[in-house]
DNA sequence: GGAGAATATGTCAGACTTGACATCTACGCA
DNA sequence: TGCGTAGATGTCAAGTCTGACATATTCTCC
């Protein structure tokens, strides 16, 4: 893990404190992190192929216009249930789930 | 989706309602709990491997007993969160995950 | 360069999840 | 039978997540 990558999370929103604590993330934040990455992609991506916006796709999913926002960030206040749950309801199989998790993370610059 | 997968899932503590009700069971909402099942295995298959009793895997994930047993169970109380969590501190990579996952669900009978 | 749509960010009350504890059941063994 | 160990189940205070709303920023045409 470097700084461009520190930098990356960040900007997404993860309060990762001082170098310290950021060097005492774990690897399984780490990977917990990543995971949640791939999965907000994929929901943009669903997202797109379908041409919905975020207001449309909130109202499908009995949600909002903002938590689809944060979804696809990957904010930290989403929970990999919501983004799963979301995911399925917009008819995406297991398979695909795996599909998406099987997809490699973009690599820090 | 039949009486036997039913019963099953209440066994697991999974409150179900009405006949009605559980015809109203959204494929979501089936999909997110097999997937619960298929980690909880992972989870027990895993504390096996390693020959822990729960309390001892409750104490190195510093959590307790019950909820060792509740995660194994699939309990509805346990997030998907909880257990990818649980699993990646024991060790298993994002491989591992993905191969749990895509490891089919016990059918019903 | 301004209007309107889409997306992002901050906040919060209410819902859900968590670790912990107490208690209960099931099994093996002397 | 009684005892010790492992696992299951119920409950709850404290913590986390959720949908919703308000507001801000970015994008896209004209």
């Amino acid at each position: 893990m470097n700084a461009e990558k520190r930098r990356r999370l960040e900007k997404a929103g993860w309060k990762l404190g001082s170098t310290k604590e950021f060097l005492g993330m774990t690897d399984e934040e780490e990977a917990v992190i990543d995971l949640k990455l791939a999965l907000a992609r994929a929901v943009r991506e669903e997202r797109s192929k379908r041409k919905l916006t975020q207001s449309q796709l909130g109202r499908l999913l009995g949600s909002s216009q903002s938590r689809m926002a944060k979804m696809e960030a990957g904010d930290p206040s989403v929970s990999i249930d919501l983004l799963v749950r979301s995911l399925l309801r917009m008819g995406a199989s297991r398979r695909d789930l795996i599909r998406w998790l099987a997809r490699p993370g973009r690599k820090a610059a």
